[in-house]
DNA sequence: TATAGTTGTCTATATCAATAGACAAATTTA
DNA sequence: TAAATTTGTCTATTGATATAGACAACTATA
């Protein structure tokens, strides 16, 4: 015996299909390390009875967490486990990406997907105290650990004091590092906002999320230590691989 | 023209049924403002265009957000929203239940719903610093904002010390006065995780939500100023009614 | 080698989810 | 009052979801 699933119940006529919540169940288990990685999962019939529902009904939501990578099944053998406990994302006063993710992944970087200059939007412009329709740079970022996508970040700069660091960015693949070219040593987190939802079609693509999962959204404010605006940023991580640790803020 | 639908297109072929993306597109918009109190909603033909799915199907969803209290349908008149934007409810080091959402909402308290004292388990142990099967006291509440339900917490103290606080929290209704009569004057959140899921059988009951809605959960550990853990405690919050604010220090 | 245990595939059936169209009932507006 | 707009109800059909049972294919082990 090696893992426990929740012996809890699901759900009929609730708009989410059995085999979806089920799989839920399964990577949720998996998440808090009730399944080693390469541990098996209980035989199909044994899922099958404990949630009461269909053999097929299980297999229906194996199969899904077959294609999102997260199980290998071998006929004759058993179900086992591929992936291993979801990242701990740190989430603090001075947040940097690739630091606290140390000792959880092996390869861990951001990866700048486009640049563009737009005029700020009414909440762009409140978080960076600036008029609405000033001109800010949009930097689309992806947070990859081990390959796999962890985060999906749309940052905002005033355009003309950060003008070029979309080119910076590219250089250096840091935020952290590109901000210092501008003489920002040092900056906080000074709020943020935090929720949850279902992905939506843009999550499935930036994200490589299958339909029917859950991203976290934070919605933060980086500030210099005098309590200047210079960052407003909306972040997106994906429930099944990713949970935040929230520290010292 | 009041409100802005995000425009996005829905997944078929899932596990989640189109009324319930629907409904949660519906609930996020109204969440983050996009409708007012009473505001009424696109009738069901300019929703079904919108989303690319047949009248029925929105009306599916409609009914499902009416059936939650969220808005109320009125024939030969329209569909109107009810309940307001969601609760802002703070996560920082100093994190007091009912402080936090004052100007919210008119009406807050926390209430007990049982006590108990049970052996520890190992994350209660860990979290606690004591040994695996110490006895520790269960405290489980419901917090409720204008007769809503807006989280469920469940919270363990050390017997010995604590012995009596669940006395001490009927009598006053609140924990951080409770912790008082043991000579706790501060306590601080010493570390927190942060996930979501889709919610379960007991969610649905605890919270009052309907079957497939989302919870946000937190684990965290109270210690006193100098470092001495006195709570550990796991909450849950319905995303649909409650945004996190993490707060600074 | 035989047997038990496991995943894979097939057929069949019932129920839920979604589409389609028509019209009734209530409200607002011209 | 008449017309337009909107929600409510009904029937019918299609596709996805879930159940049920049988058996094949593969693996490990007695």
């Amino acid at each position: 015996m090696v893992g426990q699933l929740a012996a809890d119940s699901i759900e009929r006529r609730s708009g989410v299909s059995l085999w979806r919540q089920i799989a839920d169940k399964i990577l949720h288990a998996i998440a808090i390390g009730d399944f080693a990685e390469n541990a098996a999962l209980p035989p199909e019939v044994a899922l099958a009875e404990r949630y009461g529902v269909n053999r097929h009904t299980v297999r229906s939501a194996i199969a899904a967490l077959v294609q999102e990578g997260v199980l290998r099944a071998e006929q004759g053998r058993g179900t086992f486990v591929l992936s291993r406990k979801r990242l701990s994302y740190p989430i603090g006063a001075r947040t940097r990406f690739s630091a606290g993710l140390q000792g959880q992944a092996s390869e861990r970087h951001t990866v700048l997907l486009t640049s563009s200059v737009e005029p700020a939007s009414q909440r762009v412009a409140e978080g960076l105290g600036l008029a609405r329709g000033t001109d800010v740079i949009r930097l689309e970022t992806r947070g990859e650990a081990d390959g796999r996508p962890v985060s999906r970040a749309a940052g905002w700069f005033e355009a003309r004091r950060f003008a070029g660091i979309d080119a910076a960015m590219t250089a250096t693949g840091s935020i952290t590092v590109s901000l210092a070219r501008f003489g920002i040593d040092d900056y906080l987190r000074q709020s943020t906002m935090l929720s949850a939802r279902h992905a939506d079609a843009a999550d499935l693509a930036d994200l490589d999320l299958q339909p029917g999962a859950i991203v976290l959204v934070t919605v933060s404010v980086n500030v210099t230590p005098d309590g200047q605006p210079i960052q407003f940023s909306e972040s997106r991580f994906p429930a099944e691989r990713v949970e935040l640790k929230l520290s010292a803020l």
